[in-house]
DNA sequence: CGAGGTGTTGAACTTGGTCAAAAGTCGTGG
DNA sequence: CCACGACTTTTGACCAAGTTCAACACCTCG
């Protein structure tokens, strides 16, 4: 049970109760190989389970009419993928691992189970959610209204603030492992600005490349060119379900646990 | 109760029981008139109530570094507003009224009984809020990849898509109490390419306008030009915890209740 | 009737896209 | 250990879409 994905990753966010932690290493039951590219499911596809990240990165993309492809998701280790098609017959998105990647799987019937008999893991896998959603919408103000600089210092800060919930002492350095046109699918770019902007960034100090390790020299700098919200840092618990499994310290955990 | 803007609402999707109707009737004490243009809540300011639409249009924005403005939502009669919020302790966004309207706000600190007694509740909650992560993140992938005519294509398709939940018989004409440059905001163009974009599809026959009514003239023309996929039309309730509220018809319902 | 907000149209300008070629990187097999 | 080939990144030149600025028309509501 110590080694359950979900256990270790819901964990991050609440002391869970012997009962919940439980309930939702019971959900899975193995973990699957991924080689890098491979799709994991296709747009459209009925959705039957989700899935938390083991190892490597995954993206969530979708094509257009005009054959473009826009990635609207990148997902890290610890993360829970697929929480948006839970209120779908068919996947809004197709999923393919960036590197080789291993992944828990489980059924998408069981989260009733959770809704019934734990009030707070529900609040919790809620707020989840929601972080996302403003995740997105940050994104999207950046996409819609900045240039291709400010882009890609949002998407580099994003990635950073990401990799600190389960490693907080990642300090400025890390190891993008996508193509620079993967990046530029995901902001909206062409590979050929990406690297245009990268080169930018580097000409002014804020960051410092190595093969394919980024570091952010100027992260303040940085957070304040694109006015940048770490949603990831904190989350509001203090309205969950107290009784049942909260944390009784701070109404307010810090994610970092 | 049977006036309750809340018990409404999620009357649409759900059989709601007895006891859960009078539990959300609870939570709306009262009313709220707004003039046009109001600030509601801004930014950054904490969180404590969220609201329900009873009548005119919101929308919630915020600002960048540059000056300009992103309209990340659009909310209607009947919808339900600051469920994103509801992860954090302050506000991501500003609310503001674009037409005269009422609202019905209740207090977030009620959610916690709702999660505690009603799972069919609390899954109808976070399917709502998933439902609108899939709708901004379609919208990323047109603003990311397509032009100024898909752009406003795709918003018009989503406004009457969203009308269509409380009023499914609005046929394709319908009223846009907004100015273009609100609309611009929201896809991220300049008023004056929105405008362009307008002459343009009534220039191609696709939509016909009279003062601020619109009429959307060849719909399928419209959804095949920008792939449209109407995230509100059906939401899948089968894994919904059905012992307790959920309506006993078909495994997923219509919203079209 | 006048004023302010809203929508339309034109012209110059800017940003990022596209295409193409060169340079770098990495893994594989000899 | 080196050489090859495929893929990725970089750089340059040209092009297209949307921005900005400005003028004007149009409503609507005093």
């Amino acid at each position: 049970m110590a080694n359950s994905c979900l256990v270790e990753k819901l964990g991050h966010y609440l002391r869970l109760s012997p009962n919940d932690a439980e309930r939702l290493a019971r959900l899975e039951h193995e973990s699957e190989e991924l080689p890098a590219q491979s799709l994991l499911r296709a747009a459209g596809a009925p959705v039957r389970r989700l899935y938390v990240v083991k190892r490597g990165w995954l993206y969530e993309y979708s094509h257009l009419p005009n054959g473009s492809r826009q990635v609207a998701h990148i997902h890290y280790p610890g993360d829970l993928v697929g929480l948006t098609d839970v209120a779908f017959e068919r996947a809004t998105l197709s999923l393919a691992a960036v590197s080789d990647a291993t992944v828990c799987p489980f059924p998408k019937s069981a989260l009733d189970q959770i809704f019934i008999h734990s009030p707070a893991l529900s609040a919790l896998l809620f707020s989840l959610g929601m972080v996302e959603h403003a995740v997105l919408s940050d994104r999207l103000r950046i996409m819609a209204r900045s240039g291709a600089v400010e882009r890609v210092t949002h998407f580099l800060l994003e990635v950073v603030s990401r990799l600190r919930i389960t490693h907080p002492d990642i300090g400025e350095g890390f190891s993008l492992p996508m193509t620079q046109e993967l990046l530029g699918d995901a902001i909206g770019l062409s590979n050929v600005y990406v690297s245009r902007a990268l080169s930018e960034l580097q000409q002014r100090g804020w960051i410092e490349r190595r093969a394919r390790r980024i570091r952010l020299l100027n992260e303040d700098a940085m957070r304040a060119a694109v006015d940048f919200n770490d949603r990831h840092f904190r989350i509001d618990t203090s309205w969950f379900p107290g009784a049942l499994s909260v944390s009784e310290g701070a109404p307010s955990l810090s994610l970092r646990a």
